[in-house]
DNA sequence: TTGTATGCGTTATCAT
DNA sequence: ATGATAACGCATACAA
């Protein structure tokens, strides 16, 4: 409650003795090099006076920041928190702050953070999470990112590579159809797709190449989250389920939302149909029959980003692999 | 990859004609009135030069910056992840932004992140996880932590009132009480209880909480993570289960690890034993049987620490309810 | 090697 | 209401 004011550096080289400089050049890793005894002034001044460097007086006098920053849908969505987990990780190594922010799956929003983003003069700007396929809005974020970038920052995105930026890429196609053709192997027939949004980039991936390998007898659309995933199954109950054998939900929340429709309804798992999902998202193993999926390394995919952003050079593109994961919930027909 | 550089205030100001002092006045919101006319030429000088603010010249020259410090164990983590989504909101509502931090459970580590966060000078540091009981750590981290109050800035842990910062407190003995109360009028009679970390506080109070209410035939202690109950599980098993009919971890990921090791071993939950976990994290309710817990209204945590150390008054510890959720891993015996 | 002085992009104080 | 100008805390080119 009390009112001091920061330890500057200009206290620490009050009290040790010397110069600015010399306290700045102590201090932080300049590549001069100051003698010891000063050096040992200026450490212990500044462990008495408990100093911080202040990192926003840095930035501005060196022109940049050390923070990375991250755009995520909803941080409490495991497959954006496993990506944020892999961007942390990897931005620690870098000696990177993260600063975080969330969209809620709305497009002016993200542009608008994007715009406050940029205000913190970030090394690097993460997006994860795919675009909408929405004309106006896109066009205005590609102008913000490419204003970004034209002054010194990188952009990556995560998704697929569908904008003029470094992209850590998603196999969903390959991914889907390696499903499509497993359950197909083991002799599932009738598929309903829970789709997720209709102009969802990665949603629509998956549908169509899932397709590709498994015609679907059914197809609904529906938030790409939990509930989304439980009301789309409902809907289809609600329709009829005819001879649906096989229930593929474009991610693993959708899916966990399924099956809890399913359960609600008393409709046997994997008994009366099959459940696959997308992701591998880590409670995809937990719930109950454990869930087939398209495993996607998140963690490693959100390392990536900053990986790639941060690396001398290696392609603007980063594909991450995606491969089927089968598991109880669709067991041999 | 072209080099410009970001446009400053200083180019609006003179791409728009006027001085400096008018273009800020114009931009951010300042408390004078400036001449409409003038006003909308500087906006539109903003706008095409797709001028941002400089967040940390701001910072700088206001003495302030606008954000808010978020330090976690580990973000991967449902209990952390829905904390984040909480503070992330919070701070959106109060134009701050959020930098995130993860400590790995390391208390060094922990320390080390302080130190380095404190640099930002944010307006709050958020503490999410529950302090180990390392007496030296402890003393560093409060020195660290009262040097930044000391100098304006606020401090917020989210578990226990153990520290001497506002803190958002978790109910743990009375939620824990609560569950063994009402598991010991389900019929449950010899519970074993996977306890975590010997030194970690939040985990002692909840066994100590929970034994008072229903002695323990079984301690084991662990890793506070799926892993951790994992192991614990399985090293219970071994040991012998005797007569236990009831598994009780002291958080929710680990009671899934738990489930996880029982059904790995064959043995039937809830038909041998019971199992209930803490937090009511969201998978909570998917896992097969969906798990017992105690709900600890997490997302809303996190906001209340935002605004807690934000908000005029209020107090120095805001406490946050603990209930008892009963599911099918603990049907009446 | 050390110190002095200038600049970084903003805000805010002061005249005007 | 507007415009010079001095901070803000730090890094660095330059001089010593």
């Amino acid at each position: 409650m009390s009112d001091e004011t920061p330890a500057t550096l200009y206290d620490v080289a009050r009290e040790a003795g010397v110069s600015l400089a010399t306290a700045s050049r102590s201090l932080n890793g300049s590549s001069r090099t100051v003698n010891g005894q000063y050096r040992d002034r200026v450490l212990a001044a500044a462990a008495k006076l408990g100093y911080t460097p202040n990192l926003s007086a840095q930035a501005v006098a060196r022109g940049a920041s050390s923070t990375v920053a991250l755009l995520v849908s909803d941080i409490a969505d495991p497959y954006f928190s496993a990506i944020a987990a892999g961007v942390v990780k990897q931005a620690a190594e870098a000696g990177l702050a993260v600063t975080m922010a969330v969209t809620d799956r709305d497009t002016d929003r993200e542009i608008e953070l994007v715009r406050m983003l940029r205000g913190q003069r970030p090394r690097v700007i993460v997006l994860a999470g795919s675009r909408y396929t929405d004309e106006t809005a896109r066009d205005t974020l590609v102008a913000e990112l490419e204003a970004f970038t034209r002054t010194g920052g990188h952009v990556v995105l995560i998704s697929q590579h569908e904008l003029p930026f470094d992209t850590v890429e998603v196999d969903n196609a390959g991914g889907a159809r390696a499903l499509a053709d497993a359950l197909s192997g083991l002799g599932y027939l009738a598929p309903a797709i829970l789709a997720g949004p209709e102009n969802l980039v990665t949603a629509r991936d998956r549908v169509t190449a899932f397709a590709a390998g498994l015609a679907p007898v059914a197809v609904v659309h529906g938030a790409f989250t939990r509930t989304g995933g439980y009301d789309a199954m409902n809907s289809l109950i609600d329709g009829g389920l005819h001879g649906v054998d096989l229930v593929f939900a474009v991610n693993d929340v959708m899916a966990i939302g399924a099956l809890s429709a399913l359960r609600d309804r008393g409709i046997d798992v994997p008994g009366r149909v099959g459940v696959a999902g997308f992701d591998d998202v880590s409670t995809a193993r937990d719930v109950w029959p454990a869930l087939t999926t398209v495993r996607v390394p998140l963690e490693e995919a959100g390392a990536a980003s900053v990986a790639l952003a941060l690396g001398a050079r290696g392609g603007p593109v980063s594909v991450v692999p995606a491969t089927v994961v089968l598991r109880g919930s669709t067991p041999r027909r």
